[in-house]
DNA sequence: ACCAGCGGGACACCCCGTTATT
DNA sequence: AATAACGGGGTGTCCCGCTGGT
């Protein structure tokens, strides 16, 4: 059901409606946002719209999915630079603030992923969502075992309990920012603090 | 807009409502749950249940605040006597299974949760979410505080930052408990592990 | 789902209904009727429309239950008349401009009973039609055995035959009458002189 | 509009197109048959199928035609042959089971024909019935006229009339044979019996 | 000529919430 | 307090036309 979005592909109708879409979740929110509203902003007739898409759904998670990768990405990167750097803490300092960011920024896609985890229990969005999970825990599991080879994680720390934890943070903080982004006593340099002395500690 | 629901409220048909309505969050989720299923549950007409509640929303956010109560409840009284035990580390191990435990919880708590926050652009159900923050974070505050009287916990330990930092971790236990209840290699007693050390080093 | 129509019920809104979409299958067949057609000439709403109905197949359906026992009634009703006349042969005659009759007019009936026919592999269809056939079929046993013991219709006839026979008969000039309701060579005439015959060779 | 199908027309894609919707008839009927459905089993494009067919009722039309001619052709040659032998009342033996195997003939033959029906108001629709039943009925007068040459059916029988009355019956059996299949008294030899008596009266 | 993809809009049905009524 | 009547918006499916390529 979920056709994984194609990075060539850059048909300007398809391109119009991921975006009209996000605009359209950043403003109003993912219940919001109905199929008319992308219909009036994108010009698109609904046969066309249900021509690239074969729900709403899944449109969504083509956003959701479109963003990921680059979040990641720019994660990884920033921690790889980080890591090349002469200060042994920086590679923690970079895992915070990336923390941090990732929940704030793109409001899109934390809408977005509750809005499909509330839906779990339709099986295609449970498997977008597991697809999601796993892509994001490898990845994790990864870093942590570069960091360990670096010497800048211990080697007492084991990655995949390591990766979960950071997951499920990332979860809470995402949920945190949607529920009051404003009213948290926690920022990245309270982050930076809290993952040095558990790493640390083990 | 939302009325609090009124504890010593014994009305049967009420009751009934409640009740129906939760059993079928748990067998089919939240959206799937439509007026119809709980009108054919219950044997309430449509008008029947509306002279109740003032929308499906309310009425979710009703079965939400009569779990909340009971769940922060039943997590301070683990505490409290936790705290007279002679083991100086039982209050901690009683915050790390009661952590596990609560987003763990088949009740539909986390699947309602969800629910009213993929719906928070409505204003009505931003205030009930936020109600529920400020209640649960005042609860935890608490107990810190208490803790620190009890010598428990060290009084370097800033209850605010604590409370947030313990909040966003319950809310991501909850979102990885329904995107993968399975698949995480965090259990209480790495909670437990994890909380004494951030607390001793603080 | 088929509710039977109840013959008390003088909801206006639901007359209105019937006869509304009586006139336009009338006009331009069942399926040229449009659910927005219905709209537009009842000045009802969808919503309005799906509460007394639900779907537009039982819309058509009770339409179909509105008439058949009309027609059945008064057919019925000619042959007992018939009966009771001095004239031997006037049952057999009014039976045969039943039959001409039947199928020429109320043409509502036979787009519908097409349409649903056409539809049969619907299970809930195939009901509506299942239960017309029986009740058409035991009414003409009925009235069979009625002319038989009227000394009407000869003894060496079955009943079951001759009113399958009959049924077929019907059906058959239903559908002829609406694929060419002028290019026939068969009128009442025609029909009564062929009744007597089968009926006298038995 | 309609275009005759070409007998010569050996086209694969147009073989393969008609041969899968048929079946597809078969299996869930006209109604529930649709263009995706066509597309999925033939593997052929929107664009290609309506290059070789106008519409959907056109491609049900061309199967239509596609059975009449050798439906008809073997029953006039049933009949033919039935003339050629010695016993007087085959040829009506012949024509009574070729009526009872016509209208339990498995084929899509009754399925599109009432599918067609359901939708006579389409002047284009209404077109191919009418051909069909002309082309039905020219062929009836010409085997009924060859049989009085035969001597096998009386001259006094007037061959239009006899032909409409046979129309009538097959397409009364036909939509008998829609509704219930299996609950009719009427078989091959009852109606062998039942046009033995008729014919001999006239 | 044959084919493929894009796009349009009509349609049925579902679903929530409101109003009139008793 | 409770019901029936009603309104109207939402989604996904479907048939089909259109353009451009081969």
């Amino acid at each position: 059901m979920m056709r994984i979005i194609d990075s060539n592909n850059t048909n300007p109708s398809l391109l119009l409606l991921l975006a009209a879409a996000e605009e359209l979740i950043r403003e109003k929110g993912c219940r919001a946002t109905t199929l008319q509203d992308i219909i009036n902003k994108t010009g698109l007739s609904k046969g066309a719209i249900y021509h690239y898409v074969s729900s709403k759904d899944e449109l969504f998670g083509l956003i959701l999915q479109s963003k990921v990768k680059a979040m990641n990405d720019s994660f990884q990167e920033a921690i790889a630079r980080a890591m090349k750097s002469n200060d042994s803490n920086a590679p923690f300092l970079a895992v915070a603030q990336g923390l941090h960011e990732s929940s704030k920024e793109s409001s899109a896609y934390n809408s977005i992923f509750i809005y499909l985890l509330s839906q779990k229990e339709n099986p295609a969005i449970a498997k977008i969502l597991a697809q999601l999970q796993q892509y994001s825990r490898e990845t994790t599991i990864q870093w942590i075992k570069s960091g360990q080879q670096e010497k800048a994680i211990p080697h007492s720390v084991d990655p995949a309990k390591m990766a979960d934890l950071f997951l499920i943070f990332t979860y809470g903080l995402r949920v945190q920012n949607l529920i009051a982004p404003t009213s948290t006593a926690i920022d990245s340099a309270y982050l930076y603090h809290m993952i040095m002395t558990t790493l640390k500690q083990q």
